[in-house]
DNA sequence: TAGATTGTTAATCGATTAACAATC
DNA sequence: TAGATTGTTAATCGATTAACAATC
């Protein structure tokens, strides 16, 4: 498969700054900010104004030389640039506590995101009701998806279950993955697949070595 | 408040490292393997060799000339270095769908911390049983943290409501977080306090962003 | 001893910051 | 027009990779 990225060469690091940026321009534009200069978002978010402009800049030139920037327009160029405007179809996998919090948590829809259908192994949690979800059973996987064609799967099954999981979702064509397990997808599988990971533990070692950095 | 790091010059980049290191080494461990070298682990990890030894040496020779490096002895100083062995007093603020799944789900032992108490606003939820906490009331936060001083909070409730919470948990000496508000804590206490986001929305965004461009 | 692999220094690469001409 | 602030190039800084002497 050849991809072509719509902006090659740009760094991941920038983009993981977008949503940050997204998220203060949100929040001016709920205060009724009109513009901002880079060097006043910078003070906000706490880097320099150089690397804001060099961020921007890397997507087009959203500012005007005097003036700043209008925080709706960055605000919706940014949001375009995420895509947080578009309906990718979705499934969830793995109803236990973690899955059902983000299914009832988590605005998807806000971060251009369908939510279609939630699915399960354990009897208990199967039939219920979450949001305006009914929670299927895993067997239903493979009818599903050949009828509603998900492109990307939240993970939220034990770490024994993922291998098995993800190969037969791979057949089926979900190829990006939010992955909330401890598996570790991204090496077994690299570039056959898209990977988001959000390792809860990891995040939360890191906040004890800091801690005891400074006890 | 003058600090001395344990680990002076580190760059955060490593630290955020030692975790999956950790992971991998645990699996390998179970796996009854016994020595490894930077170059099979790297290949592992998809990481490059020299950057694990570089990483490593960061806090010491751990590994052995012709040999690798012992995988149950590694194991044990990247958790010795992390503090997963520590005790940190915590609490968790906000039990709703995501407090919830986290005070059920997160092996906060594993990953260096106790956890104390579950704290939330609404009398629905408040004294329900969570695993084996009771859930307190927020009036009871003074007395409670008076008595047992935790050091850390995991926040989990609305961003509206942040900015209080944080002013009293800081005056009870509260000062590391972590924060799975969409308030932005860092850059309002910079300095302060000490703060590990979790942005389940950004690292949402962030996978839209890499979907799209391969679309 | 010979082979393997580390620890560490040097080279490269990439990201951030500074500077300033362009321009609103 | 004058002042402000961008977009962009150049300089700096830091992180990763390569190379190799040390050594098990």
């Amino acid at each position: 498969m050849i991809v072509l990225p719509k902006y090659p060469g740009v760094s991941p690091l920038v983009v993981r700054r977008l949503p940050r940026y997204y998220r203060l321009l949100t929040e001016l534009m709920k205060n009724g900010v009109e513009r901002i200069s880079s060097r006043e978002f910078a003070d906000m978010i706490g880097f320099t104004a150089s690397q804001i402009r060099q961020d921007l800049n890397c997507f087009g030139g959203f500012g005007q030389q005097g003036y700043g920037y209008n925080v709706a327009s960055l605000r919706a160029e940014i949001g375009r640039i995420l895509s947080v405007d578009g309906n990718l179809p979705t499934i969830l996998v793995g109803v236990g506590n973690l899955g059902l919090a983000l299914a009832n948590h988590v605005n998807f829809e806000y971060c251009g995101f369908q939510l279609l259908a939630l699915f399960d192994e354990s009897s208990s949690t199967v039939g219920k009701d979450i949001n305006h979800w009914t929670v299927r059973h895993v067997s239903e996987l493979t009818e599903f998806c050949t009828e509603h064609r998900p492109l990307a799967a939240v993970l939220c099954v034990p770490p024994s279950a993922v291998p098995d999981l993800v190969k037969k979702l791979m057949d089926l064509d979900v190829k990006c993955y939010w992955n909330f397990t401890q598996y570790d997808l991204s090496s077994l599988y690299r570039n056959e697949i898209l990977v988001e990971d959000v390792q809860l533990a990891d995040s939360l070692m890191t906040l004890s070595f800091q801690i005891n950095e400074i006890l």
